[in-house]
DNA sequence: AAGATGTAAGTAAGTGTTTACTAACTTTTC
DNA sequence: GAAAAGTTAGTAAACACTTACTTACATCTT
């Protein structure tokens, strides 16, 4: 067994946290959280399940530890936030794609942050409001601004934030989480799609429209009332519980 | 407790079995495979856990069941073939669009078909490739004919349509799993969609490009070599197995 | 340099509970 | 009266988490 250190690899506090949260990232990645038991976890990280709980109190927090560290959002949203004072649409565009598609994040967080979306809501939801709006945030203030400049087309930016990144997710989706297989190079892939969107958010020349009804209004119809109020289920009992 | 029927409500086989798999249904799209117990299950069916036990052999049995049972494309499906007849792009999209958003599949079908993907990848992977995979067939291959018919812009149908379903789906995501604010009618925003969409794929007068570099070009780069095969890790090892 | 000592790192062996699943029995219905 | 529908009361294993203990080692003292 010792083959790095001669007997006994004990290691400083830190270190030792640091080796569980891989260890519990893998198992919970790969099987959720109430899929992976704690023994397993002290398994892989190659200790006792007694020393696990000494870091961290419940499985919960061990989860919880490992949700906080992640997100592919800072180093994402810096790049675009240079990017964005260039104005230069394709560029920009096209970074972000290739980002997604070349798999950033990898597809262990992927699993990761469906599972705790579907598993753990409570802690999951903070991660959402705080990543991943943020980042559909400053996306589609800059989409609003270059609508502005009448580089790109009307229509509610957060929309077509939401729009550009499904594509790249809904692939990611496919391929990672569903196994479908995916016939084209990441590169082919992400220009694909940044043409897509780019072309469907160009602004048209005062043309006549080649389709029957007229499609050349970009906003569409404002005038319905948002009352989406789906009854959320949201089970509200929990069994156990720690201070 | 007896409300419906006197005493004991007994039910023919076939009656007893849907109301068990209605049950199991609720509880694994709210907290997954492994989440949900078999008592639960049982309680919420409003019978003993052993009468479950003779319905369904083993959880997995019924969660195969459940998963077999359900499929919302289809329905989809038909109703494309038909509307494809016509060639009427705009029509047929924004039926697409419509359909997704207004929740089709429902969000409890969603969560099922994400906890199984993620959890029992072997059950959801028949799902997939039976389901899924014949959808997007034959929706790309509508998307090759009006290529063909110089209706769209020339790019690959399969990318196309999965970009297309991904601006859907991913939308679905955010506000049924992520639980992110949704500030917009569901038809406006199929709306928006669908025009993104079509007017990305609308064939371009020959005019020049307004952008630096050469982006008419529609198919991309064709150079690149599909080399892509990630090392799954794919855990082998099952515990309980049965006949 | 050799020992004493405090403390952090680590573990073996549980605890009570929960889990998927079963055996053996009772009740209803045709 | 017999088959089908249902239950009670289990079982062995698995589960998150604890208790009570041991071991390694840096630092201080002599």
């Amino acid at each position: 067994m010792g083959s790095l250190t001669s007997t006994h690899p004990r290691l400083p506090r830190a270190q030792r946290k640091a080796a569980i949260l891989t260890a519990a990232t893998r198992l919970f990645a790969a099987k959720g959280f109430s899929g992976t038991k704690t023994r397993e976890i002290a398994e892989l990280a190659g200790i006792s399940e007694a020393l696990l709980f000494k870091h961290f109190p419940t499985k919960k927090d061990l989860f919880a530890a490992i949700l906080a560290q992640y997100s592919p959002v800072p180093r994402l949203l810096t790049e675009v936030q240079a990017l964005a004072h260039e104005k230069n649409d394709e560029q920009l565009f096209r970074y972000i794609a290739t980002t997604i598609v070349s798999k950033v994040p990898d597809t262990q967080l992927m699993r990761l942050i469906l599972f705790s979306a579907l598993e753990e809501p409570e802690l999951s939801d903070l991660f959402f409001h705080q990543h991943v709006s943020r980042f559909y945030k400053v996306f589609s203030q800059y989409i609003a601004r270059r609508i502005k400049d009448g580089a790109l087309a009307s229509c509610d930016p957060l929309l077509a934030a939401r729009a550009f990144m499904g594509m790249l997710i809904n692939h990611r989706l496919l391929s990672d989480i569903f196994h479908l297989p995916v016939p084209h190079s990441p590169e082919m892939i992400a220009e694909t799609i940044v043409r897509i969107f780019l072309h469907g958010m160009r602004v048209t020349a005062p043309n006549s429209a080649s389709t029957a009804s007229g499609i050349t209004r970009l906003g569409a119809s404002e005038s319905y009332s948002s009352k989406a109020s789906p009854s959320r289920h949201h089970s509200p009992r929990r069994k156990r519980q720690r201070s």
